[in-house]
DNA sequence: AAGATATGTCAATATGGCTGACTTAAATTT
DNA sequence: AAATTTAAGTCAGCCATATTGACATATCTT
């Protein structure tokens, strides 16, 4: 296999793996290691549902969609589109096929005939089902050793890497009701 | 604005953005509550670095090689193709534009005269820091308020996500030597 | 009746993945 | 020395997912 560690087999500058710290700009260091982390903790973390989603011909765009229309059952198409960040052309395809395949039903709004509210169907269901199934499955490994105090970290963590202007509907609903979170809303 | 709220316009059930636990699957209840901080935290992560990218015309491939080189200097070709998990010709596009304009410079190796060892510019060691930089903001923010403990279950949460069968170069780095655990590290 | 809004759709384009086939140069094996 | 394997690069084309701009339709608001 030849050179499996980092040495240095041309006499370039040694790995700056180990730094700590840049002498580019922060003073107090950059976080390399977490940005490393976090970059292989999600890669992984979605891998496990996009491998499932291969099987049923749906990428990582559908699973987005179907997950948040499982989740908050009603929401409406421009909601979607300020959750996703994408446009509504973006959205259009990849909703239609959920709609064509039946994971997907939509129901006209009662005060707003225009809309179209979005809801699962048992099929939709029990596909998201299964991939937060194996997301979950991921996450108890990784939270068991940490205890329930570091589960509150790590939950307290991810709240605080949001940014919180300009909340979707989502993110109100995340932030807003039965979740104080550290300071709250502010 | 009409309806900010999940209530029900339509007569249709309820937002289960609150069960906890879903009829579907898991014994002990899916986690849907990380799996979206997990979504939202990513997202928001990613977009600083993606802002700061648009402005040099770059995009998030070219970002994950920069990172990657800069780290690690003297990273191969096929190096660089088992992190990124991604294949030849699609890192040769990314690639021969940062080798162009000069963000990243190739050596032949001593030992194997075919390797390309790649190598960060100052050019392109000042990109990568800027974009460290803005994504160690957003860390440092959310770190603060949880502690030194805290930001180690982090870690340590983060480092449990990530899959060890089958480690690249990198996460041997990152896993073998100084860092048997969640600390270490300095 | 006029205007704004929610959704859907057309056409064109860009990015970043992919596969398969092939070349070149250099290392390794026989 | 010749054959094979390996590291890297490239050509050609395909696919998924994103983009913008323009526009149609139905419906709500004024």
């Amino acid at each position: 296999m030849a050179d499996l560690n980092f040495s240095n087999p041309s006499g370039a500058p040694d790995s700056r793996a180990n730094e700590g710290r840049s002498s580019a700009t922060a003073p107090a260091g950059l976080r390399w290691d977490i940005i490393e982390l976090l970059f292989f903790a999600y890669r992984d973390f979605v891998g496990d549902a996009d491998h499932e989603l291969e099987a049923f011909g749906f990428g990582r765009a559908h699973h987005r969609v179907l997950h948040f229309v499982y989740r908050y059952p009603g929401l409406k198409v421009a909601d979607l589109l300020d959750v996703l960040r994408i446009t509504k052309q973006s959205l259009g395809r990849v909703l239609k096929q959920l709609l064509d395949e039946g994971y997907i039903v939509q129901k006209a709004g009662n005060n707003d005939r225009r809309q179209r509210l979005l809801f699962a169907t048992a099929k939709g269901e029990a596909l998201v089902a299964k991939l937060a199934g194996l997301q979950t499955d991921r996450l108890n490994r990784a939270l068991r050793d940490i205890g329930p105090s570091g589960a509150d970290a790590v939950r307290q963590f991810l709240r605080a890497m949001i940014d919180r202007d300009d909340p979707d509907k989502v993110l109100e609903a995340i932030f807003g009701a039965g979740n104080p979170t550290a300071k709250a809303k502010e």
